[in-house]
DNA sequence: CTGTCACATCATCACTCGCTGATACCAGCC
DNA sequence: GGCTGGTATCAGCGAGTGATGATGTGACAG
């Protein structure tokens, strides 16, 4: 057991635009186009986003004729889930697990 | 419904360091030198993540005479995990739920 | 083959943000 | 009261990173 969450994803994830991609693409498969729409970035700014996105291994390209559709990888998010839930257990009972003063 | 992780914890979260800090925290409730040991980080800096991390509610400081506890707020990481699992059942339907090309 | 559209890559700029040193504050001990 | 040790705050610096424009690539339509 590690418990603890990785620092990769998260720091990925820390950024609100690609949070919002991130939620965007929970609900819907979307290509660049749709989320140029959606989020009305660049299309520059978000395909450096979604390299961003892609290389931290948290959505998959699908290539459909000229267009590129992106979906994501749920067994990540549900990583992370229990991750949290792991650190949530852990840090409940930690409350009197208190170490002595120096 | 909200199905969307809140912004704001993920990118405290999103520094190495403080998710290090969440992570000892956990374990146990340490004050300032403690982490200072543990994290081999100046106690300037770790003052200054502390307050980034007490500012957004994910840890309470409980004085202790010259020392300053710090503790998780368990319900914080409780809701992240929930939030995720949301998401994660969200995006395992979402597959085929693909939008038209333009 | 040529033009257009969708998308990716590259180089650059600008700005945020984390780290640091100096300093102030507060509690306990002499 | 004066001193010491633990902690918080402040100002400044510098590296990392997000945003932008120009450019390259690949696919479809004509």
């Amino acid at each position: 057991m590690l418990t603890s969450v990785d620092p990769d994803v998260i720091r990925v994830l820390g950024d609100p635009l690609r949070l919002q991609i991130v939620t965007l693409l929970a609900r819907e498969t979307l290509c660049t186009t749709h989320l140029v729409e959606e989020t009305g970035a660049r299309q520059t700014n978000l395909s450096n986003h979604m390299k961003v996105l892609r290389e931290a291994g948290i959505v998959e390209t699908e290539p459909c004729g000229r267009f590129t559709y992106y979906k994501l990888k749920p067994e990540v998010l549900t990583g992370l889930s229990e991750q949290f839930a792991e650190l949530a257990a852990l840090a409940r009972t930690a409350a009197e697990n208190k170490r002595a003063c120096p």
